[in-house]
DNA sequence: ACATACGGGACGACCCGTTCAT
DNA sequence: ATGAACGGGTCGTCCCGTATGT
């Protein structure tokens, strides 16, 4: 199948990364192996490297990819419907983002491959908080670099438990993030 | 056939345990190979694999290990101390947390073994959380398993930024966990 | 569908050979991957094979060539001056060889095409010698098989030494090669 | 199979060179791979992993040996005596002689390796040749490293031939090798 | 108690050659 | 005629766990 077009391209590095999600999603960073994505996508090793190098430049398109998508989902919406969100459209980016987050405080290499990738994301991050605290929906008391950085905790933290798949009410947890991060009132 | 003192078995699995820690949280739970505890301990294999039975073995023991020092921490001087304390004692106990926390998603049989090894935490920690709530310190309005959760979502999160070695001012964010979940003022 | 004249073709194939003889000659047999051979000639894979059936049939066309110079050159001016033209003309030429020889003694697939590809040089070659021996500039109290078999044995010899870029006075050498084959004075 | 006497370690490593001797011998340097070294030897990748830290080191083992006997075989009967004795004792020998000597040009790391492990003949080598001279058995109208040279390149392409199974009479060919470096008439 | 030889299996990388669209 | 997509195979490395000694 040589020479074909832009979108067949297109929709063949979809399908590895479609595939490389749900391993990743089910047998985590290191037992995503090489066979199991072929398995999972029905092509060959040499489609696969035809289209990535080498496995982490799968994993690091992954990373980049659900990074992309929180931020863009927090900024649209807030960040308790950027966790509903995300839980909805596909419950393995949850897992992707997991094993993402966890792999970045080893491997180096993995992390400024992932640096190079999911750049620019976090200037529009920071905007859009100090634009809410200024609009009075959420505390200026603290820092707007906290304020993101708790919630990110949250998140992540939030995501590790639903990855696991243990009992859990979202929309209390969010309601509880929102409790830390809103304006307070004047004693 | 030296048959030594109990002391120095203690001793010498501790020995192990130690090794294992630094190398978990250096290169990750599939990082942690054999030859690198071996290296690190400067024990030899055969000495390893006396004390524990599989490689598993000795991340469930110190998966376990965290498990009982967070519980206890918390139930001592509740959650903002207790991140404290993880943070001063032993920063590679956060990676421990992490690692653990991620392998639980996948693995199965980790799991089971982990749930075998440290068990009974549980209770107590509900039981306290419930303590605290008829006391007055922590809000009463919503379940003490959701307060438990986000308590425990925020202390992973936070873990989980740590050891990546990101910048994080904990006071502060120890300070939203508490805004979170302390008794709401009156309307 | 462009329909180009001989000399393209002829010019192809030879811009073929050259970046695959560099190649050959600095990572050996095994180590000139197609994939090498496409990055020194700036061709596309297709390219190549295209003018080629397969990879082998490229190292047999260079082992060809080098042992129809190399019979030229003995045929034109004796040993002493061929070998001083092999190195002169292009040192990769003497890296082939060796790639070349060296295959020989396995892959005996390699030695029925390369056979059939530069058969018919021999017996120039040995009709040289003899011609020589008449003539009194060669001993005649060996077998002139015998002769040749030495002159190769030092020419192979030598081109192993060079390949490697070790100190070695050529004009020695081949002194002390003709004073192996030359007349012997009557005692 | 543990903790066991130093004489079977050295068969075992014996074990494994003897067989990867025959297989460099028979399917060349890459042709030797590890599959067919296991296969060889009856042994497993385990086991061969453990003696020997990678493949090239295997090699590296064999390049020594051919050298070291090579330079002792010169050195105690000379010349035309080690050249026999070489085809005598080991055909596989001469096999090993040429793929290590061909390997030589690229792959700069096995250059390193095989100094590093076939270090110090060349000086007694050296010392012979001079010691011949002065005994009147070799010309001295030469330099000592060019006749030591010479003869290095008529065994290393005589084992090129003989590796090759092409008929070759050995006799007329180290006679022809002698007549080369013996002392000369005074004319 | 501890050290080490060893088996066996798996993984990532790479490469060749074919097929097919320009 | 050229070049990309792709299949399939194989290689070297590494690692775990067991077995067997000291």
């Amino acid at each position: 199948v040589p020479k074909v077009s832009q979108e067949h391209l297109d929709s063949r590095r979809a399908q590895i990364l479609d595939g490389a999600r749900r391993v990743l999603a089910k047998h985590g960073y290191d037992g995503a192996t090489i066979a199991k994505i072929v398995e999972e996508t029905g092509l060959s090793r040499g489609a696969i490297f035809h289209y990535f190098h080498d496995k982490k430049e799968i994993l690091v398109a992954l990373g980049a990819e659900v990074s992309e998508r929180y931020v863009e989902a927090v900024t649209t919406g807030g960040f308790a419907e950027a966790i509903r969100e995300l839980i909805r459209e596909d419950p393995e980016l949850l897992a992707v983002l997991i094993e993402t987050e966890a792999r970045l405080s080893h491997d180096e290499d993995f992390v400024q491959r992932l640096a190079a990738s999911s750049a620019a994301f976090l200037p529009t991050f920071g905007a859009w908080i100090e634009e809410q605290q200024a609009a009075g929906a959420l505390r200026d008391d603290v820092d707007w670099r906290d304020i993101g950085r708790f919630a990110n905790i949250v998140v992540n933290g939030l995501a590790l438990r639903i990855v696991r798949s243990e009992e859990t009410d979202v929309e209390v947890i969010t309601r509880l993030l929102e409790d830390a991060i809103r304006p307070k009132p004047p004693a």
